[in-house]
DNA sequence: GTGAAAGCGCTAACAA
DNA sequence: TTGTTAGCGCTTTCAC
């Protein structure tokens, strides 16, 4: 029956209200589960609402609540992996809540960021997650400062304004891989990393330290440059070409695939001439033959997290605040003793 | 000076136009481009715009325009490479037009799954592109069916609504995979593969029809179910217990995970003891070793022409229409001739 | 070319 | 408990 009638067109409150014969106040109380509400009032919009299939405009309530329960996603590039799966946390628990989320992909290009902002500013989107491209960028940061919602950052750096943060604690995880490749006698040992971003500073970090904690002399090299395939690719071939690394670490997924790639076109037997490390436990790492050892990180949870702080400042009334997530070095066989 | 003000409070046109001494409307024309503007108004007013930084509120205009410039994306599984891949084409295009993207994420749950539709409707969304979890869900489809606004279907059949659909051939793709493997002697073939959607009927039918057209009995045996990892694997550990096929096609990128981590565990020599082709050319294909054959396909373009297909029907008034794009298949060392 | 006024569909005082 | 009223911020007739 309700779907007789909906097929038609869309009804609007005020027809409900008609149909009801009440004042469309009392079908938005209806509506939105206003106590002061008489049973009799209650059954005779609802079944309105069901005769008409009303179903209320959002877009309207938006408006009108001055709230859109919706927010921002200012992501970098989607088709990584990494970006997909804390879409995905922070999409479900969005959604959980009873929030949509806007998906803006700046393909790298921080103009391209900036002016994202700006767009879901306009639209009018409740809060704002995003992983800044570039943490000096002065457009994308003047417009972050100038937005009056809550803004969650992820994994950046952003200095001089205020937003809650969820952070991975790269220095760690990339401490234990370095770690356990100094245990297994390994000395010169490559990272190839970005750069101008909080995961490549904190990772360059924990590998520094790593030889400091041990006392060892400073006999590693650092290949640092975007966080590109290309990157990868490049300084693995200089890496090999070099001829001095018995080891090598790709601060990185995307290091991590252009590495790859050059030891599978090389033949690089990995574990046994040549140890590695990646970041980031996508797919391959574990069916790669060998299986790749990678410093790990929860990344859905990274998504769940973000969103989590953006209602902690939303609903709670909280102030910004940083959370910050572990990351685990996982041994595999792409790790051997260094060769002699 | 603009950004000295702006920072203060978000200025309305009622504000502007005020500043300016102007009408409203005056400034509503002078910023939506109205051909009948005088230069004087024009400037009077950007100079009042400019100097509150104003910026037009995007739901109001909504509400009012009846378009809200947004397109809503259902998608099945983002951590899907092959979803974060189309998303990432529609989301680009959509951009490059003016719109926007909510994306939402079922989860694998067709109930779900419906209820974002009717959620996206409520957000009085532009347009829905969708790649249906269950070509066969009444309410699913209901849902489509009661919607107002242009729908585009990815790689789905789902009968009785005009909806505009893009489609990969997958037959020929499948077809030239089991060609080259009975070229390289293979009979006992398997395959691994979903149900209930195209992809999955298309790629049953693509590989039957290689055995049909070359006139040889069906010596192949088929694994049907979910397109899940978890399939992939408990197929793959039938079939190599079974120990009779010498060639394996895994039909989905997710069923192809699961298969090479079998082939991985138990060591199996792809392309000497058993060859092996997957689909969709994600990142492990030829990175793994050796490098895996795969039918491939172009995802960052089925997203881009969704969106196309979506702004034909809006902007040109076109009728829905199906697009098909080709699928290849790619051979590599994981197929090799039938061993002795 | 410009302004006044009505209203998109809804909510929230306030009054009854 | 219910209805009346005044908008949210914008666009768009319709006069002038």
């Amino acid at each position: 029956m309700a779907s007789d009638v909906s097929r038609h067109r869309r009804a609007s409150m005020r027809e409900v209200a008609e149909k009801a014969g009440v004042a469309m106040s009392s079908v938005s109380r209806v509506m939105s589960g206003h106590p002061d509400v008489s049973p009799a009032m209650r059954s005779r919009v609802l079944a309105a609402v069901d005769e008409l299939g009303y179903e209320p405009d959002l877009l309207a309530q938006s408006l009108r609540r001055r709230e859109t329960l919706t927010v921002g996603f200012v992501v970098g590039d989607i088709s990584n992996p990494l970006f997909a799966e804390i879409v995905m946390g922070v999409e479900s628990t969005l959604h959980a809540n009873g929030y949509s989320m806007l998906l803006t992909n700046s393909l790298g290009d921080p103009a391209m960021e900036a002016a994202h902002i700006g767009l879901l500013s306009q639209r009018r989107v409740d809060g704002l997650v995003i992983s800044v491209l570039d943490e000096t960028h002065p457009e994308t940061v003047a417009r972050l400062r100038e937005l009056e919602i809550p803004v969650v950052v992820l994994d950046r750096t952003v200095p001089g304004i205020g937003v809650s943060r969820v952070l991975s604690n790269h220095r760690e995880g990339m401490r234990d891989a370095v770690f356990h490749l100094l245990d297994l006698g390994h000395r010169q040992i490559a990272l190839i990393v970005g750069t101008g971003v909080r995961p490549a500073t904190e990772r360059h970090a924990g590998f520094e330290e790593a030889f400091a904690v041990r006392g060892l002399p400073r006999t590693y090299a650092i290949y640092e440059d975007s966080f590109s395939v290309e990157h990868g690719t490049r300084a693995m071939r200089e890496i090999l070409d070099a001829g001095n690394a018995t080891a090598v670490i790709a601060g990185g997924n995307q290091l991590m695939l252009g590495a790859l790639r050059v030891a599978s076109e090389r033949g690089v037997e990995l574990g046994r001439e040549l140890s590695f490390v990646g970041c980031d436990d996508i797919a391959i790492t574990d069916l790669y033959q060998p299986p790749v050892a990678v410093v790990r990180r929860d990344n859905v949870n990274m998504g769940r997290t973000a969103a989590e702080l953006f209602f902690g400042r939303v609903r709670d009334g909280a102030a910004p605040k940083d959370i910050e997530l572990p990351t685990e070095f996982i041994p595999r066989p792409s790790c051997g003793p260094v060769a002699e």
